[in-house]
DNA sequence: TTATAACCGAGACGGTACGTCGCGTCTTAGT
DNA sequence: ACTAAGACGCGACGTACCGTCTCGGTTATAA
């Protein structure tokens, strides 16, 4: 019934993504969907989830800092632009937008649990200062820095976050961390 | 109507803003509504145009760089989460999330011309050195971080843009821009 | 949208005569069927006042007692057997036999005027005494005998009201006006 | 499992009877329900048949024949309008008119039993003439007759089968048998 | 000064999806 | 083997809005 749901969506999108369509795509009586979820936006919750949760949708970071930080925007920036997943983030996003009870279990159960998966990642991969882990805070203000300016390249402009942008984005946030100016350009583009 | 429909919105959400409701608040027949607007997120559009496009609602901005950065994103702050502005804008937001037509309409016609007003000011705010103004370039990669990050703030944690996050990220960003180490705490403090 | 539903109770049943059939047949919203009528047993309600109230669908009496009272028995079994008023009319009885809502609708909308009119031409059919029209209690109690058995034998044994049958039932009941012993055998034929 | 049905029947009505609540009612589960029976109303059915079944039932009626009469059609006028199982009688006669199944099950299974057994009492008690039995024909003639009107009084009018009306009908009904004109008024009281 | 047209309120309408209810069938554990 | 528990496919329910469509009634101009 996820797999069916994920795929009504990238289909037809949110707005035709009905329910009753749900159930026939799914072989199922629309009863039995309203018995395990309340609405449409609360299966979608549990195809992120499910998602999300899955290891191998995880790449592997490089031991090398910098390697590590452009390896993880790279992959936001596909996952945000390319994938399902991100579709179905998007949509749950928007429907949060409207709906603050969407917007409190969006954060309570996919939000919160994915920074602290996406935390200890950023923590092993980027050492505070030599031979020592990140700080659980540095490691934090890295990502909101990165996440927000992906999320608003991808969401606000709906422009790609190439290569050229992802190496800009990890070469200002290093060294922000370092205390260095930054490589070449300081910022990326400009996107609206 | 316009007003009736932001009234709406503040009252009872965006879903229960029905053009029925509008119409019935504003002691008007829904055809008159259908007559001038396509539907109910035209009518927001609108509304959110006529907000930006009044220029008491922007402050002036300070000669110095770092108090004028402050001051500006003091009032993104304010205007994403405490201001009816804000509501319209995180709305629109929402509903282009859900569907490219309004996305297309939402940076056409209000992302875009306010990226240029925005632009604008920080060029004239913001010397790019010592006697000249900001090139566009600097200025838009600056807007695009700091709005990220305020933006990421506010929708994806719903924590508010506070004084101790609005002197984080206004000294990050110029510390970019000056290829210094920031001042402090390089970054806002963790948010999800 | 009366015709289509009774069109379709006689097609299909009244268990199958569902409101969505109904809107469906009347080429219709199903709302506009709800915004006049609040179930489709109201409905029903509008179809049988309507058979009723059109004058060319009772006969006119001849004016010899027995030979009216005759004729009228033998319309009143072709309106039970045979007609779709008679079908509408035991559907409506076997829904009041569930629902006193419905027992109090019917008698008060159709039941009661009905008998005022039956009354009335029985009462002008049959004097009470040579020269005299009918006392208004005298006509009520040949009715309810007349309909009683009538009503018993349709619906309850499922057996025609045949020549026979309204030959005898007549001539009973004006015996017991008259006082005199029935012609022939004195009653109907057994039914169950 | 019939006594819930019943009970539930008097408590609710009949639309509210379901399936699921006789279950929960006799603490069992749906499923032993539809072993036995087919439907709800074929355990309706079973009550109807066990509760006329019980000889403790019927009252003993005089040897006198017009006492006998008022004796009968005062039981069948309780039976109709103050007893369960005439609640559920006319249940099943109002699913009857809507199912024609119903209403063979229903002749088949009750009325017609029930027919036989009333007719040999009526044969009995009363004398077609002095020193005999009644005919089978005339003791059908008069139930007929007798039942029709009772049933047409009870479930047409809602009105109840009081004293007077039960003299009026047996007194109608027995001059019919002899002949005679009937004592005093010779119908029951106008009833719509 | 009247006629005539434009616009408006009111709200019925054909539709689509909603979320709920009850049906009768079925599967699963536990006696 | 039979039970309770209850999930399931199914289909109808009655409701909420959608966006379209007549209607009269009132201005607002043109004859």
């Amino acid at each position: 019934m996820l797999r069916a749901a994920d795929d009504l969506l990238m289909d037809v999108g949110f707005q035709a993504m009905t329910v009753g369509a749900i159930a026939e795509r799914a072989d199922v009586a629309k009863q039995t969907i309203y018995r395990w979820w309340r609405s449409k936006v609360d299966i979608l919750l549990d195809v992120l989830e499910e998602d999300l949760r899955d290891p191998s949708f995880w790449p592997e970071l490089p031991h090398h800092p910098h390697a590590a930080l452009e390896r993880y925007v790279t992959h936001v920036g596909t996952v945000f632009t390319e994938s399902p997943t991100g579709r179905v983030l998007f949509v749950l996003i928007g429907h949060a937008l409207h709906d603050p009870a969407t917007a409190t279990a969006l954060r309570g159960e996919v939000l919160r649990p994915q920074r602290q998966y996406d935390r200890a990642r950023i923590q092993a991969a980027l050492p505070s200062r030599p031979g020592g882990a990140a700080s659980r805070h540095h490691a934090d203000q890295l990502l909101d820095l990165v996440v927000g300016a992906a999320f608003h390249r991808a969401f606000m402009t709906g422009r790609p976050l190439d290569t050229r942008f992802v190496r800009q984005l990890a070469g200002a946030v290093l060294a922000l961390r370092d205390g260095v100016p930054p490589p070449g350009a300081p910022f990326p583009a400009p996107s609206v």
